[in-house]
RNA sequence: GUGGGCGUAGCUCAGUUGGUUAGAGCGCUAGGUUGUGGUCCUAGAGGUCGCGGGUUCGAUCCCCGUCGCUCACCCCA
């Protein structure tokens, strides 16, 4: 006797889709797609792990990402990999080590993965769709990435939601503003809370996204990077808020607004939703990173882009109760019902398929009733039936499964005539 | 990493102040209709009451542990 093996579940922190919410999903990702194609991108894989210095110098070896997030393993080649925790700094080795001709435009669809308790819109394993474009500092292209962002959002239904703007300076202009933060914040050290007593030093921007009010106020009392931005920086960033006003977008600027990772340059972005209560409520953001491609070793290129959760993409849409419906047909054509006991369904099957017709069909030799439901419940548009009388009159029995009178309309047409009535039958509907 | 809530059928949930065979709705299967779905009626299948240990004559219920889910902190998509 085999002892009961307890059934294994997916890892803490992931999840399976499949379901109501697998159309809900290829949706999605076929929206995306379809609106970086239209937006001049096109599609970049790279590996799900990397060699862990490109996260440890992409986005900071201080970022809590890097320091407990990354899932860091070591191969049997004993090479130190990470599963990728974001987007960008792949995309970003990729353009090095393959020298695109620039200005390089790529999207992408990809798991990411980061050590932490997962809550409402957080896992272990989670979804982004994002774009990057590499080899331009053209403020116009701040602008068209954040548009796309912006129109997506539109696309899939979304209206109560926000763009902040802010930017982190560059070279020239960051490092004096971190300085004078840090000194500020050493004076005030006193009066932040305990997880930051090693960050400020450390890490200073970190410390403008706390939402805690004791630092809240030591921050807003100190200098905001905004007003020290060099002319390049404020320039560029006035250019973008003006390229997107000029199209209709709507940006908020945001002194406060500092990102996850340190890589970003100058333009650096968030979308929160307002449909959210809970404490996730940014649904994609992105920015500029022109110093990441030297910092991984290759030759200084600008960049920018931006990454969206799907899973929290999906949330926001049922908070908001968008009514627009699936964001994909997936209902079948046709339903194939035989009941010869024969092969006629496998041969019918075949040929509607091959002429592009979305089919499927019953198994196991099911009573005519018990297809009949399955097509019902499949939303095909027709149902194609072949029973012995069918099959000896060499005829398939063609029946409206959307019809209010599905008697009346039900009619026979001969074997080899199915394809063209079928045809006839679903273009003028 | 820290803290709260919760684990009963595929799903959503009742229930037992500890006591024989643990329930409902939906879903699924079959029949009513010997070749016809969406309505209706009938029947059936499906549960080690998350798992392990303890207390007890007896535990799904009480206690402890554990695993998982969930929410919040932190952080982020």
């Amino acid at each position: 006797m085999s002892d009961a093996v307890t059934p294994f579940q997916a890892p803490i922190g992931t999840h399976d889709v499949l379901g109501a919410a697998s159309a809900e999903w290829e949706g999605m990702i076929a929206t995306f797609a379809q609106f970086a194609y239209r937006f001049g991108f096109a599609l970049v894989i790279t590996p799900m792990f990397e060699d862990v210095g490109v996260f440890h110098r992409g986005i900071g070896e201080e970022s809590e990402i890097a320091t407990k997030e990354m899932y860091v393993f070591t191969d049997r080649g004993n090479r130190t990999h990470a599963l990728r925790p974001e987007g960008t700094a792949p995309v970003v080795r990729a353009f090095i080590q393959h020298s695109p001709t620039t200005p390089w435009k790529a999207w992408y669809v990809t798991p990411a993965f980061r050590y932490e308790r997962p809550q409402k819109g957080r896992y272990r394993q989670h979804h982004q769709l994002g774009v990057e474009v590499l080899g331009t500092d053209d403020p116009a292209v701040d602008v068209e990435v954040i548009a796309l962002a912006h129109r997506f959002y539109e696309a899939v239904g979304l209206t109560k939601f926000r763009l902040l703007i802010n930017s982190m300076g560059d070279a020239v202009c960051r490092g004096a503003y971190v300085e004078r933060l840090r000194d500020h914040l050493a004076a005030h050290a006193d009066q932040l809370t305990d997880e930051h007593q090693l960050t400020w030093s450390k890490n200073p921007l970190r410390l403008l996204d706390c939402k805690d009010a004791n630092c809240v106020a030591v921050t807003n009392a100190g200098p905001m990077l905004i007003d020290f931005l060099c002319a390049d920086c404020r320039e560029h960033l006035n250019h973008v808020t003006a390229g997107l006003s000029s199209l209709g977008i709507a940006s908020h600027l945001d002194p406060r607004l500092v990102r996850g990772f340190d890589y970003y340059t100058r333009t650096t972005f968030e979308f929160v939703s307002d449909a959210l209560e809970s404490a996730q409520n940014a649904i994609g953001g992105g920015g500029r990173y022109d110093g990441l491609a030297e910092q991984l070793g290759g030759k200084p290129t600008s960049g920018i882009g931006f990454g969206s959760g799907i899973e929290r993409l999906l949330m926001v849409r049922e908070a908001e109760g968008v009514t627009m419906g699936s964001l994909l047909k997936r209902d079948l054509d046709l339903f194939v019902i035989d009941t010869t006991g024969l092969d006629a369904a496998t041969l019918l099957v075949d040929e509607l398929r091959r002429a592009g017709f979305a089919t499927d069909r019953a198994f196991d030799q099911r009573s005519m009733k018990a297809q009949m439901k399955v097509a019902d419940k499949s939303g095909a548009r027709l149902a194609l039936l072949v029973g012995p009388r069918e099959f000896e009159a060499g005829e398939v029995t063609i029946r409206d499964l959307r019809s209010d009178n599905f008697e009346q309309t039900q009619r026979s047409v001969a074997r080899d005539d199915v394809v063209f009535a079928v045809g006839q039958v679903l273009t003028k509907s």
